[in-house]
DNA sequence: TGCCCAATAT
DNA sequence: TATATTGGGC
């Protein structure tokens, strides 16, 4: 922490704020489509007409709502009765009635709203005070592009980690911060917990990603390259999923937790006698161990078919979740495939809203130890794809290994 | 209520 | 990394 601090001792913040390589249009729109500004929906707060206005413009361009007030009583008294209409709060330091840390104090804290602080001069004791007092961000003016370009996505992460409040020790490292994971917990000595009012804040909540049928076709296919379900490690279906199938914003936690999940769902279906495993069981032990030597017979198909992925949209806990959520959902069809799930999820928000390709049929290649799979109409391994295709067409190349892959686990595989 | 399932903790 | 636990949502 005393490196941060003595960050901000030397470090223009200008610079700070400035990141070099979004300095191109292409990037700052890349940015901007990953953490989308539209409608989000900001109070500015600045006695100075002519600063507001470059600023509203500036953010106009990003699609956000900008509200103005020049007042800050009256600022206050609009948040008052209209905070859930605002997403971000931009407050010029020096406002001559309520100055910056009385609006931090006031909004930030009571309110619990993201605050994002500006100021002509970035003087350190600004921007201290700024930061202590749980500034999301410290904004020098004028206020460039391409920091209008990333604030959402740094006020959002500032949001994700720790509820919207920051302290100084934190302020440089964070700054830049997209990866999800680093939004570990803080040790907190238990108080100040105001953030907890469920449901209207994209801030204090995190969006859930979904298992899209698609993307856990690229797991399964990425798990094949790996090996098996068993021996396949996280780290490595991330990497294969990210640099061979395109996929984006997954993390490692992600594909964990599903790789756990199926492992589980595979014990099941192998355990005959107790179809429904209660939970409990998981902690015998006993199928941890049960993995490896797994049974499965064309009546008790794995993956796909026994989760319920077919129908399954990505779900949120609300708008503002949904407008942030990365970009993990492969091109897919299933919007158009059951426009009944679109009117379910009042927070569905298509990532791909633009005519979709078809996409390609997913094929599986039996294991060459079981030739007479080939023959099978309906391998126990068929990806939600393959389904309604009419049967098995097998490329003449795949890059990769199958005599290793994932079919291995159906060694004793019921041919009948 | 019990289950599903992704997130998070250990 | 593997496993255990949690917690929202249905």
């Amino acid at each position: 922490m005393s490196v941060a601090l003595e960050d901000i001792l030397t470090k223009d913040s200008r610079d700070l704020l400035r990141k070099e390589e979004l300095s191109h249009d292409d990037e700052i729109y890349e940015d901007s489509k990953e953490f989308p500004t539209t409608n989000i929906r900001v109070l500015l707060v600045d006695a100075d007409p002519k600063s507001s206005s470059v600023m509203k413009n500036l953010m106009a361009q990003f699609s956000y709502q900008v509200t103005i007030f020049e007042n800050g009583d009256e600022a206050i008294s609009f948040l008052v009765n209209s905070k859930h209409e605002i997403d971000l709060v931009i407050w010029d330091f020096h406002m001559p009635d309520i100055d910056g840390v009385e609006a931090l104090n006031t909004i930030g804290k009571e309110m619990d709203l993201p605050v994002v602080i500006t100021s002509h001069d970035h003087k350190k004791e600004t921007v201290m005070k700024s930061t202590k007092n749980g500034a999301c961000d410290f904004l020098v003016k004028p206020v460039s592009r391409e920091v209008i370009a990333v604030l959402w996505r740094h006020v959002y992460h500032k949001g994700m980690s720790k509820s919207g409040l920051d302290s100084v020790e934190s302020y440089p490292e964070d700054l830049y911060q997209s990866n999800e994971e680093g939004s570990k917990n803080v040790e907190d000595s238990g108080e100040q917990n105001t953030s907890d009012q469920k449901g209207d804040k994209s801030l204090t909540k995190k969006p859930r990603m979904t298992w899209t049928p698609e993307l856990h076709q690229k797991f399964e296919k990425a798990v094949e390259k790996m090996g098996s379900l068993d021996s396949a490690v996280p780290k490595q279906i991330l990497k294969c999923m990210q640099e061979e199938m395109n996929v984006e914003g997954l993390t490692r936690n992600n594909v964990a937790s599903h790789l756990q999940r199926l492992r589980w769902q595979k014990y099941r279906l192998n355990n005959e006698k107790n179809p429904s495993v209660p939970k409990e069981t998981r902690e015998d032990s006993g199928w941890r161990n049960a993995v490896q030597n797994i049974t499965l017979t064309a009546a008790k198909p794995l993956l796909n078919q026994s989760l319920n992925l077919h129908n399954r949209v990505p779900y949120f806990t609300n708008h503002q979740a949904a407008a942030n959520a990365p970009l993990q959902y492969p091109t897919t069809n299933y919007v158009t495939m059951n426009n009944r799930h679109f009117m379910n999820n009042p927070y569905y928000v298509d990532p791909f809203p633009q005519p979709q390709q078809l996409q390609q049929p997913q094929y599986y290649q039996p294991s060459p130890q079981i030739p007479s799979v080939t023959t099978k109409p309906e391998p126990a391994y068929v990806s939600s794809a393959m389904e309604n295709s009419g049967g098995l067409v097998y490329p003449p190349d795949l890059p990769y290994n199958y005599g290793e892959h994932l079919l291995s686990d159906y060694s004793n595989f019921d041919l009948s």
